[in-house]
RNA sequence: GGUCGGGUAGCUCAGUUGGUAGAGCAGCGGACUGAAAAUCCGCGUGCCGAGGGUUCAAGUCCCCCUCCGACCA
């Protein structure tokens, strides 16, 4: 019964998912295998960039022969194509029903914050253009040629209340509140459910931490490795796959910088360093996002021992199933 | 050795006719319901290279020292 497990869920899940959250570098992808490795599972990423077929080394893709389970959400789409956190929730849940159905653990892998919330959250996309929706692009071009500004002041005279919650310098909101508007969907009234938003799917969380300084020189040296791999190469070929024409793939970090350099912008250091700076931030935002998240049970990978990880992890795992058997036990 | 630049926030630099300093980047904090590796919001005390002098008042003018760069020997 789901109801026996942490925040209960409105999927049908004869166990758990176990989130593996943190920032990039931190480690997730080996702890997250190695857990589905002890645990027989698999593993499901949440991962915005790592879908795309082609972005291996700069997105820290587990290699093709370093796989010693079956993993879920590598190589879904053309880097020409566009994707969304309502489809990788489709995607997810789709995946934890199947993985489930075989009696296997779901281990859930996640960079992506907003993933792994619509993942496992009670998110509730409105039915609507999944992808090219024409009033995004009527609004993006209204903000092309009057200003951002404007474009929230028409946001305004329709929809004050959700005008009122978004900045207006925050073109991609602004144009997502009139999408929701179009649709006869208050973005205001979404956002007040978000503080109070059941689990829809039965999960416990478990987030590695790494001390920011030490996190950023891991960072650095996994960019320079990056480029020891082959990540030129990797973005040249991708630039013949639709690189250019995607609207998600190429904001990747690692890809868009390269493709400057590739474009004679800037030399080869200059996007190294782009590279490593944008990482930084990027693991900041992460930071922030998780830390907000009271169900995460944080371990620290400052000095990264997996298998130690792996215990620590395996007895938080424990110690949530034994508390849930007792309140089903009691209720 | 000489001449000219320059030494101001972690970095790159602004600083008007002398009134004890401010941008960008980084960093930090935050937001986040269909692009999220995206998008957006907030946070700026630092012996103004050292010492001395002029002045009510010096990052700003003068002297001297020091370091870096360029040029001339």
């Amino acid at each position: 019964m789901v109801s026996e497990w942490p925040g209960g869920g409105s999927l049908t899940l004869s166990q758990p998912v176990i989130c593996v959250v943190g920032p990039t570098a931190s480690g997730k992808t080996a702890l997250a295998q190695a857990l589905a490795v002890r645990l027989e599972g698999e593993v499901v990423s949440a991962d915005s960039m790592q879908i795309y077929t082609g972005m291996d080394i700069g997105t820290g893709k587990l290699l093709e022969q370093d796989r010693l389970v079956t993993h879920h959400g590598f190589d879904l789409l053309n880097p020409g194509e566009p994707y969304s956190a309502a489809l990788f929730q489709a995607f997810a849940r789709d995946a934890f029903e199947k993985i489930d159905a075989k009696g296997k653990r779901i281990i859930l892998a996640g960079g992506t914050g907003f993933y792994v919330r619509a993942a496992i959250d009670d998110y509730d996309f409105p039915d609507g253009e999944q992808v090219d929706n024409p009033v995004r692009d009527a609004c993006l071009t209204y903000a092309k040629e009057h200003g951002s500004n404007a474009l929230w002041e028409q946001l305004r005279q329709y929809d004050c209340e959700s005008a009122n919650l978004i900045a207006p310098a925050d073109t991609k909101r602004v144009a997502r509140a009139f999408e929701l508007y179009a649709e006869g969907v208050s973005y205001a009234e979404q956002r007040r459910k978000l503080s109070t938003l059941p689990q829809a799917v039965p999960a416990l969380f478990v987030g590695l931490s790494v001390d920011p300084e030490i996190l950023r020189h891991r960072i650095d040296e996994r960019v320079d490795q990056m480029i020891q791999d082959g990540l030129v190469d990797e973005v040249a070929a991708l630039l013949d796959k639709g690189l250019r024409e995607g609207i998600t793939a190429p904001q990747a970090i690692g890809y868009k910088e390269i493709v400057r350099y590739i474009d004679g912008e800037i030399s080869l250091d200059e996007a190294i360093e782009l590279i490593k700076v944008a990482t930084h931030r990027y693991a900041k935002r992460q930071r922030t996002w998780f830390r907000k998240d009271k169900r995460i049970h944080w371990l620290s990978a400052d000095d990264f021992d997996l298998d130690n990880l792996v215990e620590q992890s395996m007895q938080i795992i424990l110690d949530t199933e034994e508390v849930s058997l007792c309140i089903s036990r009691s209720s």
